[in-house]
DNA sequence: TATATTTTCGGTAAATTTTCGGTATACTGA
DNA sequence: TCAGTATACCGAAAATTTACCGAAAATATA
């Protein structure tokens, strides 16, 4: 039997994920982003549904040798993402918003890659799955996910993310500061403007995605 | 058993694709476009309808000598997209940019070729079609793709992709530095330049494609 | 020091890639 | 027209990697 036992002479370069290697990649963004920690081995386990240690840390090694996370031997709880690739910056998609009512927040959420030139270099940034028409003249859609930026407010007649005291509700309206009241405008011409008296902006609308196909 | 296989030795010159050959790359697109991770032998026997990994294979590798594939020998899901070759060159076709408001990204980016010679080398490039007609005078039509190479700040006089925090707004335009304030001018005579005091400039145009029929 | 967490080790089964031998068809140059 | 060559395909076996386990050792942490 032949044998060269060079073969250490070249790193392995094959930065491709398996499947399984993405999922365990998956597991830790979204737990990253939901706690802001990174997990143990032991909770990644329970979570990917394993039952020995020694597989998650198998895994890891493998995302830290293919670039995906980074990490501190031995320490606790010290795996990092790396977070920008080339293109895409992943960001958390935290749940769906329709037109009225609260938003209806994802339990794990997904993380989701966004091409990097939508988001600007200051800010946190996460994502909604939009229900409903009622942005549609702005070129927003039934099930198109929307970028937003964290913010405390927008400016006259921006795309915002905005929560209604009176109406515990979530919404995705322009916004609009007039004296004594706030004027929220649905983009769609079927829906007409309405009014209140406070509106707690959330965030601001900065991108939209839409899966076609 | 060891043998010197003598076609081997001459590197196969003209790289056009069979037609076979070119279903087979753009499935591997596809696949890694949407699921993130290459696909397997088997997966693409499926997706292409045969019946014998051993033919997916077998394409595998004439699309890796022909220089469109990389891949790492003996792993699983290894097969790597090689961007670059002598003509054409892919790079993601990663959204619509408007005259104003925020970039319409599209989900799963889709790949396109683009001229070699129309990106420099090094940088980081990217598409965007353009819709309507702010450019018109730049020879830019509404349904035109530029090609854009990320970056944070561009010469004056050229045409950037720029970002407008006071407007929240992308836009194409030629930018010129002025003393206090950043002249933004579409290349249309009927529209006229204007200015802001603030613009974050994400890349600069370096090319335009358009497809007649 | 006790406990939590990571690392190492040896081993198994399944998944995946690679090799091998062979068939059929289309094109190309003599 | 005929031999030579490239493409496209098959099926099965061999080789290799991947995914997993459990337990013990090593190292941090409180």
């Amino acid at each position: 039997m032949y044998q060269v036992d060079e073969k250490n002479t070249i790193p392995n370069m094959h930065k491709t994920l398996t499947k399984r290697q993405k999922e365990v990649l998956d597991f830790v963004r979204k737990f990253v982003n939901k706690k802001d920690y990174p997990p143990t081995l032991e909770e990644m386990r329970d979570g990917l549904g394993l039952s020995a240690v020694s597989t998650v840390h198998q895994h890891i090694e493998t995302l830290v040798e293919k670039g995906y996370l980074q990490k501190s031997e031995n320490y606790s709880r010290a795996i990092e993402l790396n977070r920008k690739n080339k293109h895409f910056t992943t960001i958390p998609l935290l749940g769906m918003i329709s037109a009225g009512g609260p938003i209806e927040a994802i339990r794990n959420p997904e993380p989701i890659d966004v091409p990097s030139g939508m988001l600007s270099k200051n800010g946190e940034f996460y994502a909604l799955k939009v229900r409903g028409n009622s942005m549609i003249d702005e070129g927003i859609f039934d099930n198109d996910v929307v970028v937003v930026r964290q913010q405390p407010a927008v400016d006259n007649g921006e795309s915002a993310v905005a929560y209604l005291p009176d109406k515990d509700a979530i919404t995705l309206k322009r916004v609009y500061q007039e004296k004594n009241r706030i004027k929220l405008v649905p983009a769609n011409k079927k829906m007409k403007p309405f009014y209140e008296k406070s509106v707690e902006v959330q965030g601001k609308v900065v991108g939209v995605l839409r899966k076609y196909g």
